[in-house]
DNA sequence: GCCGTTTATTTGTCTATACATAAATTCAGA
DNA sequence: TCTGAATTTATGTATAGACAAATAAACGGC
């Protein structure tokens, strides 16, 4: 074979098959990865497989996962194989911070709870701020989070279940929705809104502060394939959370 | 030439000898980058060039270069040659703010003005807030930015003149410091602390705001080559400031 | 001087091959 | 059965050569 137009079982997009193989390859298995058809931890083709598959040199199956591999995408290992990577719990980016790690990080005791758990179709209010049809199933939650016994943040937090059906079964009070979906669920988009707000009369009494008290304001929603997964907004009482976020450059 | 071992003139450092030899390209031309020797807009050499100072073939330099440009350090243009990226305005990653851009970007009438400027050498406080020696030359800015004439936000800034001399010559009161060091300086390492302050009695004022009102306060500092090269606090009223963050996978 | 065409150069992609390296697996021996 | 050596296999690195695509620069005609 000379050059370009590799064997291609049934055309699919149309685009796709002007883009160079390597990149062509990159893709199809990217897609994959992020739809969730290949599971963290699944062992994705060996280079011969792929190579057989797309009928090309080894080279152009070796650039596309080592492409993927820095990406983060993917873990290889000699003589193993190549896995699909554990859910980018944070791939040195954006950060999502998890307020349970963070908390006994700095070695205060953490404890929260689940104030309101409710399982409903979205309204038009809450499908315009989500992005999704209106009657699409939601599950909704509300926590507090207290360290040292003092309330830390209070969270609402939307959960579509369409993309994430397994929540439904999750018991919430156990484990903080956010952590349980920072290690369950990917996610390929994600977007931080903060700014600063006085505390009301309610919010004050949730977070046992005085009204009017400077409050941080965190609101993020992450998507995957195009299709919101969720949406939470998280308070925090202005003297007691520092938001941090370190950019340092990838070594590799 | 069979393999590994390629022609090197003076052995420099230890490990580097050691790595593979594509990523011992990347790093020699990363680190000529990162330290400013090769600033942004410069041409490096040509894949021949390259290829002749180490002895390899083409494919193991363009590997080299590859990688650089997607990792965004440099960008390459066909039958021109490979140029040093501006400054990461942002690698899609933490993202810096410019204030002037955002506000205009809305649509909205920018200003802004120097209040303070100074130079001085770096007290023993500073010194600790920067991670810098006491004595060390510093540039202390303090401005305001209007959106729309409405004061916006409130800018504390020291720059570190050992790390950035040419700060000590630029005019700051045509070009907001924040806008010209995004432009001029490139760094490597950085670091965003938000949190929410109820104005005092000073800082109302200076924004034009009631007493009491809830702030959104920004501290960034970044590095270059472990150095620290500026920190800033930025002070924004709540209620006219929303931080946003947004990651999105590159496509490329 | 201006504009379109040709040419030269650089990067982009791909092949086919080779040997290196790490590690899972098998196998032999105690 | 356990231990350690040999084998197998997948990835990692590198080569030399080929053609494609883009485009800066030189060239020619008007």
């Amino acid at each position: 074979m000379s050059q370009g137009a590799a064997a291609e079982g049934t055309a699919s997009g149309r685009d796709r098959l002007s883009l160079p193989l390597h990149q062509r390859i990159r893709a199809d298995i990217e897609a994959r990865i992020l739809s969730g058809t290949w599971p963290p931890g699944y062992r994705i083709p060996f280079e011969h497989e792929l190579m057989a598959e797309y009928g090309c040199a080894r080279m152009t199956v070796n650039k596309a996962l080592s492409a993927l591999a820095e990406a983060g995408l993917i873990e290889r290992r000699r003589r193993a194989g190549s896995f699909v990577s554990r859910p980018r719990v944070q791939s040195a980016v954006l950060e999502i911070h998890d307020i349970q790690a963070e908390i006994q990080q700095r070695g205060q005791d953490y404890r929260f709870e689940l104030t309101q758990r409710l399982s409903h179709p979205a309204g038009p209010a809450e499908a315009t701020l989500l992005g999704i049809a209106p009657g699409t199933a939601l599950l909704t939650l509300t926590c507090r989070h207290f360290a040292n016994g003092r309330p830390f943040a209070i969270e609402d937090r939307h959960i579509n279940l369409t993309q994430v059906p397994e929540a439904e079964t999750i018991d919430f009070a156990v484990e903080p929705p956010g952590t349980w979906l920072l290690h369950h669920v990917p996610w390929n988009e994600a977007e931080h809104r903060i700014s600063a707000i006085n505390a009301d009369a309610a919010l004050a009494g949730d977070l046992d502060i005085d009204s009017g008290t400077a409050c941080l304001v965190v609101t993020r929603q992450t998507w995957r394939g195009g299709e919101t997964i969720t949406r939470v907004v998280t308070r925090f009482p202005g003297d007691l959370y520092d938001l941090v976020a370190r950019f340092v450059p990838s070594s590799n």
